[in-house]
DNA sequence: AATCATACATACCGGTTGGTATGTTGCAAG
DNA sequence: CTTGCAACATACCAACCGGTATGTATGATT
């Protein structure tokens, strides 16, 4: 038998590893990685070192996995799903972008984009750290990448666009927006930076 | 009488004040505001405790003075002295992306624009500091769009172009750029990225 | 029923942090 | 000549940091 009648008190592991990698999260984000305390960490949780240092060796292990668990699925979720499989690459991330711009209240005018704050904070400071977050970006200018290609032959993209090129570049000035968005703490200067954006997109159109 | 004979022994508070910015900064931007060493900073000048807070009532005045008096001064000599008075501010700003482009060891890739990292980790985090360092970032996309206003005028720029909002996402590209560099440490990544932007500003021709 | 490993909680530790209080030196004014 | 303040140096401190060692409850195994 297993414990199916369990709410959360008794011994639910991967349960309260997850509230770990979540509180985590969210220190991080609001403080960053160094300055991101474990005592505060396990005050969100309710839990004890005892807890977080059984499942995790040491806070850079933490903070590793918070990059692969939680921040990447949350950007494959945001990001990456949307130009899985489009032919049209410019009219889904135009509508990515409106999408991203009709929020009312965006979080990421508040506390920035979560992996642009851990890249631009640990990529040189610690190569494990870079790696990791390498990854994901790599991945994210990956999924543009292949949308940019699938949109050439599909005849939506100029056929003289550098795909790789272009999409490091889209992403690269998405975060930039979000960053400087972040300090200015304007909505309104996040729109107008996103609509820039969007009037680069449209040099690609064929 | 003043005292020119002297060579740095004795008394000359002013330059032991810039020692210790000069220090400062590099320590900031090498490691962060946060994670930045008051011992580290003092064991790189020389001094002690005593000559730091004879200067500066605390870590976070010291910062600001950074801010305030090495970045800005900085920026200004390498962004804003370029375009201050051109009337082709898009042949400038193409310059200059190419001059950056051609260093041969960008400290920008290494280590990423001193500017965006204070701001990407001190902004949500100390609204002093966002006030300083958002001042330092709207003199620059000033910069930038007065140039496109006189750029505007003299006839290089469309008129349809809104200085003000495109200042800002060029500037955030650009910022984007670096820091995407960063996190990749890719110099080839960097020139490509850089010449994306060149690509953005030409769509400003008129 | 006894054993044993998992999944935590509690108490503690050395090191580092920013900051302060006190001391010392030197130049310049009175 | 001495007084006084600016310009530092030295010693010290409480707070907090990440990490560890130890203790304990619980569920599964034999």
């Amino acid at each position: 038998m297993y414990d199916s009648g369990m709410t959360t008190s008794t011994k639910a592991p991967d349960l309260t590893r997850q509230k770990l990698l979540e509180a985590a999260f969210g220190e991080i984000h609001r403080n960053g990685f160094q300055a991101a305390s474990i005592t505060q960490i396990l005050c969100d949780t309710g839990l004890t070192k005892g807890a977080l240092y059984h499942h995790f060796p040491d806070k850079k292990a933490l903070g590793l996995a918070v990059v692969d668990e939680v921040i990447r699925p949350r950007l494959a979720a945001l990001m990456f799903a949307p130009l899985a499989d489009t032919r049209q690459p410019l009219a889904a991330m135009q509508a990515l972008l409106a999408g991203k711009a009709a929020e009312d209240d965006p979080m990421v005018v508040t506390l920035g984009c979560p992996l642009n704050n851990l890249m631009q904070e640990m990529s040189p400071v610690d190569e494990g750290f870079r790696l990791q977050l390498n990854g994901v970006f790599e991945d994210w200018v990956g999924v543009v990448a292949a949308a940019l290609e699938r949109g050439k032959t599909a005849g939506e993209v100029r056929r003289d666009v550098e795909a790789e090129a272009t999409a490091f570049f889209i992403v690269s000035a998405l975060e930039g927006c979000v960053g400087m968005s972040k300090n200015t703490q304007s909505v309104t200067a996040y729109r107008s930076c996103l609509a820039q954006l969007g009037r680069f997109l449209d040099t690609l159109k064929r």
